[in-house]
Formats: C-alpha cells, sequence, structure tokens
DNA sequence: TATATTTAAGAATAAGGAGTCTTAATTCTT
DNA sequence: AAGAATTAAGACTCCTTATTCTTAAATATA
C-alpha cells in the first residue's frame, strides 16, 4: 500500500527527527548512509519532502536538512500525502468506477470502516510519538 | 493496495457468479466485453484463477469458465492470493528489515490490528454475499 | 473430418516507477 | 576570490508490471 519510496521517506524523517529534528542539519548524505540506501533516490525524495513543506534545506558545506515543523506537528500522513498522495484513501477497493456513498459497491461500507481507521492511525500518529517510542525501547530507529 | 489486475479479477468473479455460478459456462470474452475491459489482460488473470482452483475452464465452441467451488465457499481473499499474494499482510509497513513481532517498530502493533481487520474482512467476505448484496440492492454487478 | 470457437501459453511491446547520473545553483571556508 | 560541499533539477537508464498479440491446443458442431 506504501511505496518503496514512502517507506524509505518516513524512515528517513524518523532518523532526521531522531538525531537533528528542528534544530541540528543534517546532511542527506549521512541519512543515506545510516539507512543504508542509495544517496540519489533518497535525495530525490527529500525534495518533495521540502516542496512540501516538511523540511528545510540549506546547500553549500554544513548544509543538508532539518524539520520544517515541531516533530509532534508532523503525522505520518503528511509524508505519506507529499510521497504517494492520498489516492488509496479516495479510490474503489474494487475499482467500481462510480463507486461512491451515494452508490456504493457490496464492500464500499465495509472496507470504508478499514480505511477510515488507517487514515485515522497515519493523521494521529506524530514522528515525535513513534521517534519517542523507539528511544524508549532502546529500538535503534534505523534497523 | 490492491492492483489493477487483482480489482478487475474480483469483479469478473463477481460477474461470473451473478451471470453463471457453478452450473453456467461462461466465455471470457462475455466477461470482458461486460466489464467494457481488455479481453487479453482479463484472459490473463483469468488463467491464474484457473489454477488457483477457483475457475474450471472449457475449451472450444460453448466454452468458457465457470466457478469451481459453491458462490459460498469463495473468499475474496483467496482471489487475492491467487492474483496479488499475500505479501500486503506480511510485511512492515514502513519498510523496516528486520521487524517482526519479537523486534517490532514503533507503529507495528497499531498496523497489525488494521491489517489482520482487513484480513479478516477479506476472509469472511464471500462471492455469495457480495452478489446477493448486489443484487438484493439493485445494484448493477458491472457499474 | 473440417471448420469455427475458445482457452493456454508465452512472446512482444508499452508504460510507469525505481534508481542513477550530470549539471547548475548556492554557500561556507580559506 | 577560489575552491569545496551540498542541495536542486532534470535527463537518463533499468526493471517490473501492465497490456497486447501470436500461436498452439482442445473441442463442439456441421
Amino acid at each position: 500500500m506504501l511505496s518503496s519510496a514512502c517507506k524509505e521517506s518516513i524512515r528517513a524523517m524518523i532518523y532526521i527527527t531522531h538525531a537533528g529534528g528542528e534544530r541540528k542539519i543534517i546532511p542527506v548524505k549521512e541519512v543515506a548512509e545510516k539507512l543504508d540506501t542509495s544517496f540519489y533516490f533518497l535525495a530525490k525524495n527529500v525534495q518533495k519532502l521540502v516542496k512540501a513543506g516538511l523540511l528545510f534545506s540549506y546547500k553549500g558545506p554544513k548544509g543538508g536538512v532539518k524539520l520544517a515543523k515541531k516533530p509532534e506537528e508532523i503525522m505520518l500522513i503528511d509524508i505519506v500525502e507529499a510521497i504517494d498522495g492520498l489516492e488509496f484513501f479516495e479510490t474503489c477497493l474494487l475499482g467500481f468506477k462510480d463507486c461512491s456513498d451515494e452508490h456504493p459497491c457490496a464492500i464500499h461500507h465495509k472496507w470504508s470502516d478499514k480505511r477510515k481507521a488507517i487514515y485515522k492511525m497515519f493523521s494521529e500518529t506524530s514522528l515525535k510519538e513513534i521517534v519517542g517510542d523507539m528511544e524508549k525501547l532502546c529500538i535503534n530507529v534505523v534497523f
């Protein structure tokens, strides 16, 4: 359901929150190394996060990125929207073209519940909560 | 979350159940026309459904496909498994490589609940129920 | 038996996303 | 001012999936 770009972007945001938060600037190169992934691919996705207003970026030596908001104000749904978009939450599970609340397919209502629950989870889970949990539980944020 | 092939396959199975059920043989060509989709693409996916034991197929004039089981015995999850596989239900939402019940990421448990609910829905919803609902509600099965 | 019809199988092509690279722009440091 | 470091932007390649097509096999019917 989430693209690999989106999953990686969330993990990157988790790392940035953990390592730099709203203050310290972290080079994308460092993030790529910690996540053990391609700098090129990550940098491309980071650009989207910058455009979406979730990160500030700084060029030049000592440059990099940092959170554009407080960790408690950045929700997972914001990252999902910036990278994958919200189409998943807006289309019929079975692909019926004209399916809607007014003209529902046979599983529209059942699915609606599930989808809303997922949306709620993404909307209510902040970077602060995730990173806090991982640090509290001594979970390495880049495992 | 479901591929377009999977969505179309489910809609095809709904049509086959509605139009022929376990008795009457329906040509794939007819299904493609009713669903207003590509015969070629549908035929390929139908092959997978035949291999998965959800449909019987018959060659030659008057040939086509029919359900290989009673409509109440074919669950949505069977179709999903045949076309997309169950990877969705088995991998970490955030793509952490070593995430598991024993070594969970920060949203593993939350996500686990949602995922199980979706799996349950797919596992407990039969073609009979869907087609019955659509017929009862006067919903066109191919809208 | 010949023909038409239909699925089976796999090759071929198209499209989209994933991933890489190159060049430009910016800015820190010396 | 020059050089190095870093992001920005867009082109490019590669790979997977989606989609189409071709040929083979099977079978009903005349």
